[in-house]
DNA sequence: TGTCAACACGCAAACGTTTTCGTTAAGAAT
DNA sequence: ATTCTTAACGAAAACGTTTGCGTGTTGACA
């Protein structure tokens, strides 16, 4: 007993109508007679009757259905993004389709291609870092050439008009290290990535400015720019004895600044192992609040990014272009404010 | 200069043949002569069509496309599952649309009426809390009559017939309980969840299983079963006097088996508070490989449920269905083997 | 020269909607 | 009795495809 969906055509059938009457009677137009609208909508209620997305979307030439491609998901900032953007599209009638682009050029082309051809209104995205190596941005350019809106979030490129949403990376982090240098810190390390990563090399230069601030002239060997391959999976090790030794080869340093979480849980690790008490003899800070910084012991002062804040105007931002009426092309970049979460890495 | 993207009605029209034509020449039919065969194609690849997937998804009846619901995003076990669901999917041509339930029974309903629409082929979903507290299932049998295919994975339930991807919670949790036993702990305490949660009732299930092969008589006083409220972002304070609660009450405890990661993190955080030593004095096993036990210190012993696996399973069983000729009705339970993951919290 | 394949192409239906524009019949107005 | 309005409905187009079938043109063959 296996009831199919049904559609007007069936409806109109069964009630001896035409499928123009059935449609009107549904949507309650004027045109139709108090008679025949209830028996229609009774029927229709008690079949279940519920339009086929598919054909509203070729008529509508519209999908409400936005397109979601990230670097990763198994990543507790990326996850709470999407977490921010399916509120924020589902209280507004979209859904939400998500490809992953897992760092690599070619998939993220792959599947901004398979969207992009109907399936979906617009795109949300975070660059990822092979196409951030290569700069080619010529998908992003036909993609909105095509006229399908893109709005991009924290791995952003200036070369693209679109929308964006981003934190101020460099505000962040010279926030973090001001604060290690006003609880005394004299000689304030930073763990960063190599500088085509666009927020490392923001949270870099954050960095530098706080040292400048404090008429400090910054100390290249306590700048350890880590290969990003070392982060994947198994690499852990090398990336342990990189940061031991920085420690080994600068004992005077007093405090550490990560540009991301798992570097900074390392780098307590690490720490630890050589006997240094935290906070007491080092200092460290983080950046993105995830659940290691949270769990960990100590638990990790750190950087916010408010991720679902960003999901939430990147959506916002997207929807509200894909219903706005003027087709006036003005691009906004919206900056989300980091916040501070002071814990027990620092004192 | 914005190029739209362009129709098969279009390119006929502007080489003077038929929509038709147009079509067969882009699918190499031979009813079309190589002259207008290669004109259309060289025209097609200059303005680079391709078809509208929304069109075909109309006249094909399918969309090629899966949708997931959730109870949770921001989560390392479902972010796994969906990275799994995503591979294969993409491998065979398949998109992902995901819905969030947030663990409500509401939003479980209304997204899946969202999709069950004409959006999608079939489903992927792992159930609502709230849904197994209610036992309200009539949604998922609705969506099954409709000949909407489902697969169920992780929290699953038997009255529903369908497809299922399940670890074995009682054997996985039975495994790791043994292993604290054979290690020599005397008195071991599991930390679980309330009994409506499914798999928490099997995991306590399979430690009641290991202290009987070991003819240990249980003792309820080291059976707390957690309320998940108290889960919640906030309530980690309370969860936490819940567990000093447990180890002040019973001092000989030397185990400690956690139904999940945060539990058994926090466990440890507790132990270390009370000055115990892990694993000398303690040794504790958690359930789910997360980042969290990964980097913890020391590092968790855990019981891997190999979350990637269950999605690719799921899809490969969802997708097998939806292309499957027969329309035979023979529903499997695929059972992914869990894996302990020794680390330093145990001997 | 007439018949017949083979070839190359166009027509139209179908998928499920919505909406514009007729069309019909009844009743009101002249 | 004739014209006009209005209420209530149906026909058809449109969104962009694919595909079965019909049709016209060609060349070959008898």
């Amino acid at each position: 007993m296996m009831k199919k969906k049904i559609t007007l055509k069936q409806i109109a059938r069964e009630l001896d109508v035409s499928i123009s009457t059935v449609s009107k009677a549904l949507r309650d137009s004027a045109e139709i007679s108090e008679d025949t609208r209830q028996k229609v909508q009774a029927f229709a209620k008690l079949y279940n009757y519920r339009p086929n997305n598919i054909a509203l979307s070729l008529k509508n030439r519209k999908t409400k259905t936005i397109g979601v491609i990230i670097p990763e998901i198994v990543h507790h900032f990326f996850s709470k993004v999407i977490r921010g953007i399916e509120l924020v599209a589902n209280k507004r009638g979209y859904n939400v389709i998500i490809g992953l682009s897992n760092e690599s050029f070619d998939k993220e082309v792959i599947n901004m291609q398979m969207l992009a051809n109907g399936s979906i209104d617009g795109f949300i995205l975070s660059i990822a870092k092979e196409t951030l190596q290569q700069q080619d941005y010529h998908h992003f350019k036909e993609t909105i050439n095509q006229g399908m809106p893109i709005v991009m979030f924290d791995r952003i490129v200036n070369e693209i008009h679109c929308d964006k949403v981003i934190i101020d990376d460099l505000k962040g982090s010279k926030k973090a290290v001001s604060k290690l240098l006003s609880n005394g810190c004299k000689n304030v390390a930073i763990i960063t990535t190599k500088d085509y990563v666009s927020v490392g090399k923001l949270r870099t230069q954050g960095y530098l400015k706080a040292l400048e601030d404090y008429e400090i002239t910054p100390d290249t060997d306590l700048i350890l720019k880590v290969d990003d391959e070392l982060v994947s999976e198994d690499h852990l090790e090398s990336l342990e004895k990189e940061i031991e030794g920085l420690f080994q080869n600068n004992k005077n340093i007093d405090g550490v600044f990560a540009v991301n979480e798992l570097y900074a849980i390392i780098a307590m690790k690490v720490a630890r192992n050589l006997g240094l008490k935290i906070p007491e003899d080092i200092q460290v800070i983080g950046f993105t609040d995830g659940v290691l910084s949270k769990h960990a012991t100590p638990s990790l002062t750190t950087v916010n990014q408010h991720g679902q804040e960003m999901g939430e105007a990147a959506a916002k931002l997207l929807i509200d272009n894909l219903e706005r009426e003027d087709e006036e092309e003005r691009y906004t970049t919206i900056v989300i404010e980091t916040e501070l979460v002071e814990r027990n890495s620092t004192k």
